[in-house]
DNA sequence: TGTTAGCACTCTCCCCATGAGAGTGCTAAT
DNA sequence: ATTAGCACTCTCATGGGGAGAGTGCTAACA
């Protein structure tokens, strides 16, 4: 365990190594935050320190730079909280009030608000159900021999797909076709749809139900991801070289992101932080990202996340991230009455 | 008008700079292209051919570079167009075939295969009616007093929104409602409909109507735009200091894009080229971008663009970007029957 | 035993001079 | 009209040098 003062110091270099992106040197430290002690002193602890793997140094006679057990020990015992204010709680809210209701557009203007308000990528995932269920499925007559089938799924998304249909049926006989699908397959999921649809007589109504069990099942894979940020994130120094700065351009893209946030399977209240390489993929080794799930326990269950450089400002970051994910369970509330 | 021969060099000086990024001289086009004349004689012939505005300077006494004017001449007069060889054709069209059918899928596919294809940013906006009419609407019951309402527009587009709804009434008076409201506005516009509206006796019928208008008329705004290819572009040598990286990072976003496609009227056979402050946009001018639309005229109408550094393969891309807005126009009549 | 002043040592980074190399423009000859 | 020849210009890569920032260590001190 660390001494009170050594652990003093690590907070110190932390928190000045996330303010400046230089490394971190005695001096610095006792000038900046008038210590009582002398520098020789504090190069005594850091050398310590450094033993003890939380810092380290990038070369013989530079200052110190936190290492990921540094920073992992700073989010859990160190790190102070920057509580969000009045005001900027009040700022935030306002814009969700006064966007168009609906889900995607707050989705959308989660992202884009938490990615100004941390300066990294924000990430927000659609929630989803794991096992999504049919609310209601409609045909729309296109042309003779096909209509487009739409499927209303229980956590509010919508998913469409053309199908063959009945060369002589128009729109009055489509209709009366889905009103008797629904009456058997409303609130079931792809699964139970799959096993209902044998009973059927009628063939086209067969086909047609294994459809829409293939769209709901759709539902339940690929969630859509709102991003916002990367241009703040990439002015970062972390991103100094160009070849830095491509390969973050090529993983920051909705097909990789998913893969990183992997799919929720509850709410949880806080945040979790992964650090370095306590990310599973290889390209995040060098990120920090911190996420919170949100909605309810059952119901549909979404992700606010921000992607970042470990030297990241954690104090701000994390209760962000906590907050953008309780709004948005509270938003969910509001669409579900 | 210009000589044969100064034709000639300009055609090489442009295929040289844009193969190789870096200023042509006078030696390599005689080196390179087995001319029978002396570097000297090219070298008059550049001065003339940067007298007349076709080439330029970087400085003093490096090799020539076209200018925009340069460009202009060189894919109105002498570029040599690539065609897209039978082979190439066929796998371009085997991923479509093998691909889920479905506008949205196609059109993102659309975009990553052409953005491959020519190692640039490519954009596919999602194909519109510049008057978007009604298909046909639907009301899910949420919950005791909401509703989901979903419009289907004709041009293939889908519109959501969640509005109050009687408290008393089930799915099936929304059913009933929903199919006595299609009735009368089926295929209209979202003006004829706000002209309907108040023919409605029934209150919550008149209400529901101006939201439907109101979704129809949502329809005709932003496309929807799908993006690849950014990474590609920005590797090229144009993007090497983290400057320039970062203004086009911050630009490639759908807003942005959306404002330099601007909304196509009409379907156009060819590809247009618009080289460096052709382009409206301030942030376009070094830019180049050839854009073609498909659809049919009267119909929904969509666009296929790439966007890259001047030094763009124009007779390499023209002629795909061509060739992918035909081919979007036969899968747009494949989904129209 | 913990703290501190002092100092030698190390490493980076910026600056600048330098020289090679690439290419042009011009002139005079063909 | 073409071309050889040459002076001239500009870039770019290289390397040396010096300033600056920091450390680690030692020896003195409370």
């Amino acid at each position: 365990m660390l001494t009170q003062r050594r652990a003093d110091i690590l907070n110190l270099v932390v928190d000045e190594y996330i303010g400046t992106a230089a490394p971190v040197s005695s001096r610095a430290l006792v000038d900046r935050h008038n210590l009582d002690v002398s520098t020789a002193t504090v190069r005594n602890e850091l050398a310590a320190l450094e033993q003890e793997g939380y810092i380290t140094h990038p070369y013989t006679s530079a200052g110190r730079i936190p290492s990921n057990t540094g920073y992992r020990f700073y989010v859990e015992e160190l790190m102070a909280e920057e509580p969000i204010g009045a005001d900027e709680r009040r700022t935030i809210e306002h814009q969700f009030y006064q966007a168009p209701p609906g889900l995607d557009e707050w989705l959308q203007l989660a992202a884009s608000v938490l990615a100004a308000a941390v300066g990294n990528v924000a990430v927000v995932a659609r929630p989803q159900r794991p096992v999504p269920h049919l609310r209601q499925a409609q045909l729309v007559h296109l042309r003779p021999g096909a209509a487009l089938l739409v499927a209303v799924l229980d956590d509010g998304s919508i998913q469409e797909r053309i199908v063959p249909a009945p060369e002589d049926e128009g729109q009055p006989e489509l209709l009366a076709r889905a009103s008797r699908l629904n009456d058997r397959l409303s609130l079931s999921d792809s699964e139970r749809i799959r096993t209902i649809a044998p009973q059927f007589e009628d063939d086209d109504d067969r086909r047609l139900t294994f459809e829409i069990a293939d769209l709901v099942a759709e539902g339940a894979s690929a969630a859509q991801l709102f991003i916002e940020g990367i241009r703040a994130a990439l002015a970062q120094p972390e991103f100094s070289t160009t070849d830095r700065m491509l390969d973050a351009v090529e993983h920051l893209e909705a097909y990789e992101l998913r893969g990183a946030l992997r799919p929720p399977q509850s709410p949880d209240p806080g945040a979790r932080v992964l650090i370095g390489d306590e990310n599973e993929r290889d390209w995040l080794r060098d990120w920090t990202m911190v996420i919170s799930r949100f909605g309810e326990p059952g119901g549909a269950v979404g992700s606010v996340a921000v992607l970042g450089p470990t030297r990241m400002h954690y104090g701000h970051t994390i209760p962000r991230v906590r907050y953008f994910a309780r709004l948005m369970t509270d938003l969910l509330h509001e669409l579900d009455g």
